[in-house]
DNA sequence: TCCTAATAGTTGACAGTGTCAACTAACAGA
DNA sequence: TCTGTTAGTTGACACTGTCAACTATTAGGA
């Protein structure tokens, strides 16, 4: 059973992004979804760095610099340098761009609808309980190596 | 809480993929996991053709005469017309592809144990119960969908 | 203070994955 | 025989992931 674990991932991510991109064209809001799930993160943390994005998301950091160049040519973020650290910036929306998460977000819920609407709020914790703790281990499992 | 299980399949996938990768790397088989997908899938589907890839991976048709083709230079698998059916072709693992496979399938192992050393069976079981519901609620509301 | 190491971000290059459209060859049924 | 369908191929391109080299800034220790 446990080797089948890949593939249900696999095809799961599979039809998530492709929920979310036919619902994102029917409604004529395309944008990749690296660019969405940045621009969640954004609006979610506090004063929010690059590197924020980078760790939250896992992303290698220059892909994230290239999806905020992006983003900011498009006007829907704005970044200034952080005064306390000249190292890092803030990261925030725009009106504009709040107004693309907004429709976004409407979205993204009906696409995760359609994905769940046989399944019990139970099981939907259940299925993020799990993965949490897959994610968790691994993550504390890696750091350790790396001290090793 | 739903709105979650879009960054948890995310995460889940890139840990897994890198939790192949890197168990592939240490030691020295290095392949893209499409191209390991594929070569499990020819092994397991009898008399497999490219179309049966397609449709049990969800990969585009075309991406799949890509991966056949490296796949048989690298004489992993071996491509004969179907007799029956001059349109598709046998696909079938050279003594090599199934050397390889067999390697890999060790690695694999080891890489979802790490991902799933702290779950119970029941929590594997259900997880991928509860994905596999997904994934064929979605498969047929698509098919829906076509028909109107 | 100066040196060093660490951190945040940028850039270039490239591998891997996903998608679409146009095409050939073979087949199935009217 | 004509027509539509199916299996596979090819070209083109967008998106995602990874690595290495680089700049600028900061923190900590000799």
């Amino acid at each position: 059973m446990k080797e089948n674990i890949g593939e249900s991932v696999h095809r799961l991510l599979h039809l998530y992004r492709h929920q979310v991109r036919s619902a994102a064209l029917e409604a004529n809001v395309s944008m990749p979804v690296t660019h969405i799930r940045s621009l969640k993160c954004v609006n979610k943390i506090n004063n929010c760095s690059a590197k924020d994005i980078s760790d939250r998301l896992s992303l290698d950091k220059s892909q994230v610099t290239r999806v905020l160049k992006e983003l900011l040519t498009s006007n829907y973020i704005t970044k200034v340098r952080n005064p306390e650290n000249h190292r890092s910036q803030l990261l925030s929306l725009t009106d504009l761009g709040h107004e693309q998460l907004s429709k976004i977000t409407t979205l993204e819920q009906a696409a995760v609808e359609r994905m769940t609407r046989n399944l019990t709020d139970q099981q939907i914790n259940d299925f993020i309980r799990i993965s949490d703790t897959m994610i968790s281990d691994c993550v504390s499992l890696s750091k350790c190596d790396k001290q090793n």
